[in-house]
DNA sequence: CGGTATCCACGGGGATACTG
DNA sequence: CAGTATCCCCGTGGATACCG
């Protein structure tokens, strides 16, 4: 799932903890509640309830309840929400190109 | 100084609160501590201190003190720190092209 | 000038239990 | 299923004072 976007601890962050992982996640279509818990191993209710929240109110997705037996609920990114992909991008290209030079660092220092 | 980068609150990020007016701050060349103090209007002498130092331990800077009367020290970018630029203009871009946008989300939720 | 040393406030994030 | 409600920890960052 983040395979293309290796999760060194930071230095590169876009919002809070969860929010890369939430946009990526999004990134092939709309998903429901527990779709995005479970690889999103770690996170926990209501962090991930926050996080989807804060990101609603900045347009970055929409909530939609869907009605029925049982009924659920499906995140999905609006235009602004994918518009983070490029950033994104930037930020796992930099990371992939020098993630080993910064752990030397740390390592060394 | 910053005035191509948008102080939008985030949502995007390099490192700590100040990491990217620092990297920003010695885009052209060395400067000492006091040079990068005051540009960074309101950052303490100890958060400025830790900041830097982080960024030395991951091998973004260097230190140097120059001896003399009095002495001061100089802080430079390395080649690593500098490579931040590319993911940071990403970051920057994205800012200007949407933070319109969600300022409107935000003010109207 | 370029820091340390202390102390402290705040908010993000997490653990656990419970609910419509 | 998709959350709330509580409680709590801890790290970042800031205020203030002092130092070689």
């Amino acid at each position: 799932m983040f395979a293309d976007c290796p999760p060194v601890d930071p230095p590169m962050r876009v919002g809070g903890k969860w929010t890369a992982k939430i946009i990526t996640c999004l990134r092939s279509g709309p998903r429901r509640f527990s779709e995005l818990r479970a690889p999103l191993a770690g996170v926990t209710a209501k962090v991930l309830t926050e996080s989807l929240r804060s990101l609603e109110r900045d347009g970055m997705l929409t909530r939609t309840e869907r009605p029925g037996v049982p009924g659920h609920v499906e995140y999905e990114l609006t235009a602004l929400g994918r518009s983070l992909f490029e950033p994104l991008a930037a930020q796992c290209a930099w990371t992939r190109a020098h993630m080993a030079e910064l752990a030397a660092h740390r390592a060394a220092g």
